[in-house]
Parts: C-alpha cells; structure tokens; sequence
DNA sequence: GAGATAGGAAACGCAATGTCTCTTAATGAG
DNA sequence: CTCATTAAGAGACATTGCGTTTCCTATCTC
C-alpha cells in the first residue's frame, strides 16, 4: 500500500514574495492558454494558483494588468536566437518558427486585444516594444551576414523593408487565429521577402 | 412659459421590423465607436436606442454576433472604389487611404478580437472574407492596369505579393490601435510594395 | 372588430468583479 | 527566544452585467 506523502505532510505553508508572484502568473499564464482572455476570470485563476483573488487584486488591479503581466513572463522564457544556416532563406525560415511559438503568438493576440489606456497602456507598449526590439535586431544581424556572404547587396535597408517577414507572420497570426503552418512561413520568405531584397534599388 | 411639444406630444410609437433592427444596429455601432468591444454592453446598447435588452436578444444571442453584425452593415457602406489616377503608386496608396477609414479600422479590429468557434464563427469569417476579397478584387485589377501601362511586368503574381500592402496596413493598424499616418500609407508601398513588384522574377 | 405577432417593461437568478474584515503564517529585529 | 510587523488566505458582502422569463399592449392583417 503506497504511502502518498504529499496528502499527508504537515500543515500547508504560505508563499510568500517572488515564490508566490510566480505561482501566480504560471496560474494566470495556463489559465490564458487553456481558456483564453475572454473566458479568463480571477476565480479560475486564484483556485488554480490555490489563493484567494484578494492576493491577485493586491498586485494586478485588473484582468488585464493580470493577463499582460503573465504574457510579459513568459515572452522572457521564448528561445529566440539567432539562426545560422549558412543561407539567408533557411536562417529567416528559421527565425520565423521561433517567433510562431505558443509564447509568442499568444503573446502578439493579447497585445492587439488589450488596446489600453491609461496606465496599463505602458505595459502593453512595453510588451510589443519587447517583442519587436528582439525580433528586429536578429532580423538585422542576419541581414548582414547575408550581405557579407554576397546573397544580398545591402543589409543597408528601410525599416519597413527589414520588418516586412515579421509583419506579414504577425498579421498572418492575427487573421486567422492561429500558429502559420510551415508552408505559410515559406510563402512569406519566397514570395515576398527575398524578392524584396533582391529588387534593385 | 415655454410648451415642450416633444415631452407632451402623442403617445410613444414603437419600431417594427426593419427599421428597428437598423435603429439597434446604429446603435450598437455608435456604442462600439465610443467605448470599444471590451466595454459595450446590452444595457448601454438598449438604452442608446430606447428598447429592452430582451429585444436584443431576441436578434443576437450574444455580444459579439451583435457587435460582428453592426460592423457587417457599416462595412457595407465603406465607399470603396477603385481608384484610376494613371499612377500605380498613387492608385494604391488612394485605396489603402479607403481601407484606413474608421470603418474598416474598427471591422479589422474586432474580426481579430472577436476569435469565435462554434455557430458564430461563420459570421465572422464572412466578415473577414468580405473585408479581404473586397480589396483583393480592387488590387489585382490595379496591378492589371499597371501591366497595361508597362509600369510592371506582369500582373500574375503569388497571392502573397498581392495581397503584401493591405497585410501590412492591417498588421499596422492592429499593432498600433490607431489609423495608419499618411507617411505610413507612402512607407508601405514605396518601401515595400513597389519594390516587390519590380523584383526580378 | 378579432387574432397573431412582437416590442417594451419589469423582475428574477446567476456569475464575476471588486471590496472589506478577520485570522494567522511568516519574517526580521532585538 | 519573544515581539512586532507584514501580508497571505478565507470568507462575506455589494454591485454589475448577463441571460431569461413573464406580462402588457402596440401594431398589423384579415
């Protein structure tokens, strides 16, 4: 007969400080992915995290600060390096998966839906300003590898220009409410971006 | 001692059928435009036309088959179009100026928002396929001009090239919360879009 | 006129939000 | 070790919006 210490070990203890912060947002954050913000609710989220709303309302005075902060967390966690295949195409490609991952892509639908104002509305610029930053500095490092290995001309581009792959795979995520497939990633590269850097100009 | 003919005037008459129906829509509409999705509600939407909620839903049977059906009917009055100015850069930065109409703004806005599964889920795809094969059709006969003109080579291109300029402003919209700037708009296909058509192929 | 339909009003129940009070676990200082 | 402070957790309460139902009656058609 097995003994399950964990029912019967001593008395519950309290959590206290960044312990509890993050039980919190991993609560908030599996609330979000299993049910989604609309159907989010403190409840859930307290029962989840075996609190009680009050400790959530001490530190997050709405859903949405909640939800924006648990995104924000776990955006931190994503992967994202920096691909190096040797080949441009295969290092966006690349790329582009990363940035298709759970984390992110719930991330990019939270940041359209929370369009806030106020206070709360640093948070959200802070969290597509994160998002962003990442995304672009990497796109631009492997612009000038590119350039250096003579598959473009010029890493030397408009902004819109260097941004375009990223653009195209949010806006993809956001019309149709989910990850790209492989294919739709390939598309954006082949279709659009490589043309695009190989125009003159 | 001034007579109020309103406040005293015959007994209140009540709507019926269509005209109803376009009074709760305006509404709806009027009430999305001043508060957004988030905070609209069947209370503020009955009091704005002077009906009961019950009224409401005896039509729409949830919040957001009500707001997608209020952004159905004004997307239906978006003057849209086809520009013919001579110029293939200024006809398409004439049409993204008519996607960029608040309208269209709100319509992008809540389709993304709005991720329904289940019996709703059609109207919203309608939603979003009307958006899209509106600007789609206007686009290739566009780029059909421009071949003619000799400004481009062809006008046989991957959808995803077609389709690259309303993607971006749309991503543009939705990650910004606001109408795109004009200098957006211009960014857009000079930067981008010209480029990728005159790329060889 | 009668009968059918549905608009409008009011009431009800439920769930989530938001708040408050109280007990007590946990920590740090002396 | 004790004591004081802080805040975690529980529970209760009030409000609001959603969703529903019932009833009265305006409106239309025959």
């Amino acid at each position: 007969m097995s003994l399950n210490e964990r029912s019967d070990a001593g008395p519950q203890r309290r959590r206290r400080g960044a312990a509890l912060e993050g039980a919190l947002l991993d609560a908030a954050w599996a609330e979000l992915v299993a049910t989604g913000y609309e159907a989010m609710t403190y409840d859930a989220v307290a029962e989840r995290a075996s609190t009680s709303r009050a400790v959530l309302y001490r530190r997050w005075p709405s859903k949405r600060d909640l939800a924006a902060a648990a995104v924000a967390r776990v955006v931190a966690t994503i992967p994202f390096d920096t691909p190096d295949t040797g080949s441009l195409r295969d290092d966006v490609v690349a790329l582009l998966h990363a940035a298709n991952d759970t984390r992110a892509r719930i991330a990019v639908q939270l940041a359209v839906r929370l369009d806030g104002t106020g206070d709360d509305a640093l948070t959200l610029a802070d969290l597509r300003t994160t998002v962003a930053e990442r995304s672009n500095t990497r796109m631009i490092t492997l612009l000038e590898r590119a350039a250096e290995r003579g598959e473009i001309a010029t890493a030397d581009l408009p902004r819109r220009v260097r941004n375009v792959a990223f653009d195209l795979l949010g806006y993809q995520i956001l019309a149709t409410q989910r990850a790209a497939t492989p294919a739709e990633i390939e598309e954006i590269v082949d279709d659009v971006l490589l043309p695009l850097l190989r125009a003159p100009r």
